[in-house]
DNA sequence: GAGTGGTCTAGACCACTGA
DNA sequence: CAGTGGTCTAGACCACTCG
């Protein structure tokens, strides 16, 4: 069991003093009110306990308590370590589901997200063939050196200039035509050990790869899309023309925290494919 | 009030018979199960009790009972109104909030969902421009015909080869610099009596005129992206040199029930502006 | 202060899963 | 069959908005 955090309603006394009193969290009143210097790990102060559940365990999430793809403790379980109700923790990973950090799974329990699941990669890899279903892709890794951070990429990951990074450059290839043209920068830091070979021998996706051998997980990532035309290399990997068009995307992938753990720089070629996006 | 709808909870008997039951739904079993032929709008059949009031509340906003803007009944009449525990009602409503077809105020009550709140605009326009914050921009009406579709444009919207449609070109200046040159393909149908002065002295978004003027509220809409070369009327307008790299963004928009409403396509010039995108 | 949505609880039954 | 999440209810109090 460890130590449990115990779980402070925070606001106006207990919380929901009806009728249910008599079994209502055991905090006391007291402790709660005194004996708290409090290094208050969040800041709002005022927050519903629900919220607080959920902070609670994003930090077992990040912590490694429950790695990618392992069945979490029941609502049943996790109400009685946190001494508040089954509803008020089931709000909590209802939004925590929400933010695709967890999935459900009726009968069987709650998991850990992986990107290991086929609806995750559809998330992240939005480039769809014009005609036919989505097949599946060649990897080919080119490149793979570590080298001190550009300016540039420093300050999206939040690195200072010149440390450290990994920079692979790879091609994506569908039914033999290259597509995709990726470099990516991952902090040297947190991807001690990470080589070509060890990428290339991977079957499956890089992110799962992050995941199971790094104990890095992406949940999210911001996108700025553009049209660009290529130069002469790019146009070579590709094999297309020089100065044809070409969609760039640049991504800043993040991690728990919304710490940046990967900046990308794709060039797709989209005269057989399209990058599909929903608006909703 | 007018013919209230009532809600048939389906599946094995009355939900919950627990010790509430007294107080449990009043839609008596024997009509339940007796006396409904049952024109029966949506498939399933064995839905959980929110869905139905979700569809139920779908209904009503497609139908104009309450429109873009205006406040809904509180959850507590509607509770009555459907024979249903506030609860019920809250988890439909809360689905809606989620499909952004509602909209929550605490203290206020729920609202329908319209184009008119700024926040719905950055969900529907992408572009960013690199440095600073986004501008205001102008829009100039090149075109605005009526013609028959074309197959592509037909098959999109569901129309068939040949039927009227409203074909609007317009421009968008960021700063005085053109930037997207957009194509504009409309149901003639939806949209009878849409002219090029209408849109030119409406200020605001063109979807919340929809909604204003046509009834024709977007609530989602499907894009394809790609990396194009201007060509020399594009050019022209958007003030490129022909042959440069333009973002295409094709979009398809749709109303509810999944109705398309628009087909659009857009180039963007992608020079100093970016299209923004977030994978969660 | 009245009315709204927001939070929290407690307990019931249902549907699904796997031993 | 036991255990899980999914649905539904009922009732309490809180926080916010507005007259």
């Amino acid at each position: 069991m460890a130590t449990v955090p115990r779980v402070k309603p925070v606001g106006s006394g207990a919380p929901a003093l009806g009728p249910a009193a008599a079994a209502a969290p055991v905090a006391p009143a007291a402790a709660a009110t005194s004996a708290t210097p409090a290094p208050r790990e969040v800041a709002p102060a005022f927050s519903p306990l629900y919220q607080q559940i959920k902070a609670l365990l994003t930090s077992s999430l990040q912590g490694g308590e429950w790695r990618p793809g392992e069945l979490i403790p029941s609502e049943t379980e996790l109400a009685a370590r946190f001494k508040v109700s089954q509803g008020t923790v089931r709000k909590a990973i209802d939004a925590l589901a929400d933010d695709n950090l967890l999935v459900r799974r009726q009968g069987k329990g709650t998991f850990v997200a992986t990107h290991a699941e086929q609806a995750v990669r559809f998330r992240f890899l939005r480039l769809v063939p014009d005609v036919g279903p989505a097949g599946g892709m060649a990897r080919r890794f080119i490149d793979c050196r570590r080298q001190r951070a550009p300016a540039e990429v420093a300050r999206a990951l939040g690195l200072r200039a010149g440390d450290a990074t990994l920079q692979v450059r790879r091609v994506l290839s569908f039914e033999g035509r290259p597509v995709v043209l990726d470099d990516i920068w991952l902090p040297g830091q947190a991807f001690k050990g990470l080589t070509a070979e060890r990428l290339s021998e991977y079957k499956g996706p890089m992110y799962r790869l992050f995941e199971s051998e790094f104990g890095v997980r992406m949940i999210r990532a911001d996108e700025k899309l553009r049209a660009v035309a290529a130069d002469a290399e790019s146009a070579a990997l590709l094999e297309v023309a020089p100065g044809a068009p070409l969609l760039s995307v640049e991504r800043l992938s993040f991690t728990y925290g919304d710490r940046p753990l990967e900046l990308r720089r794709g060039l797709y070629d989209t005269s057989a494919h399209f990058y599909r996006n929903e608006l909703n």
